[in-house]
DNA sequence: CCATTAATGTCGATG
DNA sequence: CATCGACGTTAATGG
């Protein structure tokens, strides 16, 4: 992990092309090749070089120049360090990864096991059933032994939600009997649920569960 | 610009739950709230906070640790510190913004400004014209004054693009004369194309164009 | 503040 | 390798 503090100015030319004049920022170097350049607001890097880039220094004209090289797509960034602030590196040990809990999956994971949280009599029958419009997310029958089909949403649900569902249950329009459609999501814009109710399609609400698998920090690994 | 590298574990509950073990990383607190924690690989920081969060430090049982905390929707991060390498601060002085060309904007503009790019004999007349189903990039009539509808995209169009573009087709199904639907982008999927094709729908490659508006590198700016 | 949509989106899974 | 879709997407824009 390289990190370069510096007043430089930066060019970009790839997929798009920029500039950047001359100012202070951070520069951050990973070891999978990621080249990152903030300036001191916002979240986003104001450019960057995605994992598996070339890196390299040279000098010319008395400026120390970074330059960072990707194929495809075809991409580069060139810095121009002017004053440098601060240059170190640090060789990191990290071996963990992130676990994170409260994604769609989890939400079908989690009425998979307990069919209940949609309905009484719900059974569910099967997951990602591939429709030449998309995959459905969970099919299932209803108590009167209607057929369902369930598109899942981890936050508010809006109107690209309903046309996937409108979508996957047109490919049941031969079925003799009702189809029933149903979006699963935390909440719903208006407009989806208008279009929604417009389509004779059903909304449930459900949160995403965000239970962690794992022990939580107050077991012996504190102490490691 | 704070900048802390840090062995650490930290955890996360807002819209999502995350977790995350010992190891080294960095941390990056800027002078608008936003936080960002990276691992050694990847472009993403592992957990994040927008910003506008409130972040604090306290000690508890002789540990450091970091919170950030935000509202709308609420959010939380909470960095353990087991053993900090380096902490250090810099006050930023940098008062350029980015400049970058190669935007779907951008091509609209160009196709606005030189209709021969599109086709011979294209004129193009309204801009962000308002559908039910969307807003059209650009609307215009060919030679023979049949209607053009043009979605553009600045990289390869998907099936997605084709889809947006059929619903803005279908506002002018009550259309005496057939309607030309377009999608502009310098590639297409094999699966958009068979699907456009199948659509009667045509694609026309053009790229994005690049050209800084501002002046390069190699002036006065140079010496300041 | 809510809804919509582009993005150098990134990232992971899948054929 | 290309495609497809989710994401704590983010960020900007318009109502």
């Amino acid at each position: 992990m390289i990190i370069i503090l510096a007043q430089c100015h930066v060019e970009y030319e790839g997929r798009a092309r920029s500039r950047l004049d001359k100012g202070d920022r951070l520069i951050l170097i990973k070891k999978d090749g990621t080249f990152t350049i903030h300036q001191e607001l916002n979240l986003d890097p104001v450019n960057w070089q995605a994992p598996g880039c070339k890196n390299k220094v040279s000098l010319k004209e008395n400026q120390i120049i970074l330059q960072s090289i990707k194929t495809k797509p075809d991409e580069e960034i060139t810095v121009y360090l002017d004053t440098v602030y601060c240059a170190t590196y640090y060789n990191c040990v990290d071996t963990k990864n992130l676990e994170i809990r409260g994604y769609e999956k989890h939400m079908v994971d989690l009425a998979w096991e307990k069919p209940e949280l949609i309905e009484k009599g719900f059974r569910p029958t099967r997951r990602e059933y591939q429709t030449e419009n998309g995959f459905i997310d969970l099919m299932g029958t209803d108590k009167d032994e209607k057929l369902m089909i369930l598109e899942f949403k981890s936050r508010k649900a809006g109107t690209n939600a309903v046309k996937q569902l409108k979508g996957y249950v047109e490919c049941f329009m031969d079925n003799k009997e009702f189809v029933r459609g149903i979006i699963v999501a935390p909440d719903i814009t208006d407009n989806a649920l208008e279009l929604l109710k417009s389509l004779q399609m059903e909304f449930i609400p459900l949160n995403p569960p965000k239970d962690l698998l794992t022990k939580k920090a107050s077991t012996l690994d504190s102490f490691f």
